[in-house]
RNA sequence: UGGGAGGUCGUCUAACGGUAAGACCGCAGACUCUGGAUCUGCUUAUCGGGGUUCGAGUCCCUGCCUCCCAGCCA
């Protein structure tokens, strides 16, 4: 038995089943694996895991600890050339932080590089399988089109002892790479390309992270995985679609082997709007400096939403939400989004920020004078209960809560109107101070009703329209605020004739914002640390953090319905 | 023009021959010391054409469209 979810794991919503669940089902049903779920994620370590993956990793440890099976951690590293350590780290780390636990359970196909060997010399033995002098151009060349056969290697029909000796100075290094490989006998002209005696094993003189030089030949993806699998006692081998035309040489292998046969099954991987989900242009982006790095909280690597502020069960929910099928889609953006806010209203305490400051003077507030104001943590959460905000008579509100001149719908200040501090007073605007050469509101004056002490409505009656979040001057803490858009302009990134991903790169994905005014409480805030600034959305304290100078990222911001509103007011005029 | 896999609201997923459902998005309203959250309502879909059937998204035939495959990558 495993335990897949950490203690901190929550309940995941429910979601429809699937097929996937479908077939473990029947296999249940049919005692075909003796009643055994186990999985894998089987990530190769040449890059940093993404949101795609995420939906990979809970559908592997999901199904497993949804049947009391178990689910590996395997590495399948059998190309040196593009593996480092540097990713494996990453990759431990991020499905450890997703919430998932492979015990004892964590494997490299590397592992199993004798016993693949050793395989692969039966094979030889069996008569399945033959050294090829053809190089890489001739291989392709003999290997046919989509429309025609392929034509068997020169090679094919060498003797079995002849093969025996060739492999064995393979692999000790009596070649240069590329001079020869070790090819399956399958068949040709099948119209599978991939039973078109697929390559098992070639030559790369190249130093792997685990195995340093003990090798200079590798095997292939296909000849390692379904062994691997096998190996592992996996009863269901879950990949994503592209590799179904791949199912018949895994099934290949294992018959012609005689060993554990596990099942692959293929399901569709998960696409995101205004994103790109692939190894290639993500390394793309990093080595080019689009972006700070893996983690940068614009990329959609695990890594890089983890720093943005996502929680894992947030991702987990998404993940359950977007289901599996076989349908080759692309989920809206908006989707990940509302899982994460979901996550975060429950949990995010609640505070005060402001992030384009605006000073207000309140006249009729006694100069020196501070009152501590009880605000609630979290109205979600009555036990995460309150906190004192200090209030005086100079605060800072957001420049966009005020209009000189505002526009029909607009409630919250202008000259004249009164409006709520949150948890504070009743403010009224009386007169604004303006840079006479440039017309820019430089403060606004406004007097305050003792009557409404803590926000409260007073005895008259009277309402506002609006509440608005304050911090008060003297006590502010600065900050730096990063705010984030999607990183690309279009929902499909590239798609374009003739365009390259990265022209459609967001120029405005990143603004950052200084001189922001924070509640004092927050100025230590930890890396980490998720918040709602009330009003603007939610927000976690990146690790450029100082002990003076905290630094918050966006999550995601709070729904916006002025915001809406406004935009369809400029669209209608 | 070979093989493989798909096609249900704008998006994703359900309906397992018997009233096409849910979520996200959008729109409208209620409520609110966050224009947040929550709640209510609304709009919108079975790729086309034939057939079988009392009854078809589902079964059959036939078109059309999309994705994947010609790495000694995974």
């Amino acid at each position: 038995m495993s335990s897949p979810l950490l203690p901190d794991a929550p309940a995941e919503k429910s979601a429809p089943t699937h097929f996937v669940r479908e077939m473990i089902l029947e296999d249940l049903k049919t005692n075909r694996f003796g009643g055994r779920v186990h999985t894998r994620f089987p990530p190769e370590p040449n890059g940093y895991l993404h949101i795609g993956h995420a939906k990979s990793i809970c559908l592997n440890f999901g199904l497993a600890a949804e049947f009391g099976g178990k689910c590996n951690l395997r590495f399948d590293d059998t190309n040196p050339c593009k593996e480092e350590l540097e990713y494996v780290e990453s990759i431990i780390r991020d499905v450890r932080w997703l919430g998932f636990d492979w015990e004892d359970r964590l494997f490299y196909a590397s592992d199993y590089f004798d016993q693949l060997y050793e395989w692969a010399v039966q094979l030889i033995q069996a008569g399945k399988a033959f050294v090829c002098d053809l190089s890489a151009e001739e291989v392709r060349a003999y290997r046919g089109t989509l429309t025609e056969p392929g034509r068997n290697s020169p090679y094919r029909d060498r003797a079995i002892e002849e093969n025996l000796d060739l492999f064995g100075r393979m692999k000790a290094g009596e070649f240069p790479d590329g001079a020869r490989t070790l090819r399956a006998k399958v068949d040709m002209a099948s119209p599978n390309l991939n039973l078109r005696d697929p390559v098992m094993y070639r030559i790369l003189h190249a130093e792997h992270h685990r195995t340093g030089d003990k090798w200079c030949i590798y095997p292939m993806y296909d000849f390692a995985h379904g062994q691997s699998d096998s190996i592992e006692g996996i009863t269901h081998s879950i990949c994503t679609l592209e590799f179904e035309d791949h199912r018949p040489l895994y099934d290949w292998y294992l018959n012609a082997l005689g060993v554990h046969h596990p099942q692959q099954i293929e399901f569709d991987r998960l696409n995101l709007t205004y994103t790109v989900l692939s190894k290639r242009r993500l390394l793309t982006l990093v080595q080019t400096g689009y972006v700070s790095g893996w983690d940068d909280p614009r990329m959609p690597t695990i890594s890089g939403i983890r720093r943005r502020g996502y929680t894992p069960r947030g991702i987990r929910n998404f993940c359950a939400r977007v289901g599996v099928s076989k349908t080759n889609g692309t989920i809206e953006l908006s989707l990940l989004e509302h899982a994460i806010r979901e996550d975060l209203n429950r949990t995010a305490p609640r505070v005060m920020a402001v992030l384009r400051p605006l000073r207000v003077v309140i006249e009729n507030y006694p100069e020196g004078q501070v009152e501590e104001m009880e605000a609630v943590n979290n109205p979600e959460d009555p036990a995460a209960g309150t906190r004192l905000v200090p209030f005086s008579r100079v605060i800072y509100i957001e420049r966009d809560d005020f209009r000189e001149d505002p526009p029909k719908q607009y409630y919250r200040l202008a000259p004249g109107r009164e409006v709520r501090l949150r948890y504070a007073y009743f403010i009224r605007c009386v007169s604004v101070v303006k840079d006479e050469a440039t017309g820019e509101v430089l403060e606004l004056r406004c007097t305050y009703d003792p009557a409404t002490r803590g926000g409260n409505s007073p005895p008259d009656g009277r309402k506002v329209k609006s509440t608005i979040h304050w911090v008060s001057a003297a006590h502010a803490a600065d900050a730096e605020v990063r705010l984030y858009d999607t990183l690309f302009t279009r929902e499909d990134p590239g798609a374009e004739e003739g365009r390259e991903f990265t022209s459609d790169l967001n120029p405005n994905s990143l603004e950052v914002l200084q001189g922001c005014k924070l509640e004092p409480a927050l100025a230590g805030a930890a890396a980490g640390s998720r918040y709602q600034f009330e009003r603007l959305g939610y927000f976690c304290a990146d690790p450029d953090s100082t002990p003076g100078k905290p630094v918050f990222n966006r999550t995601v911001a709070l729904r916006d319905t002025w915001a809406k509103i406004e935009k369809s007011l400029k669209e209608s005029r």
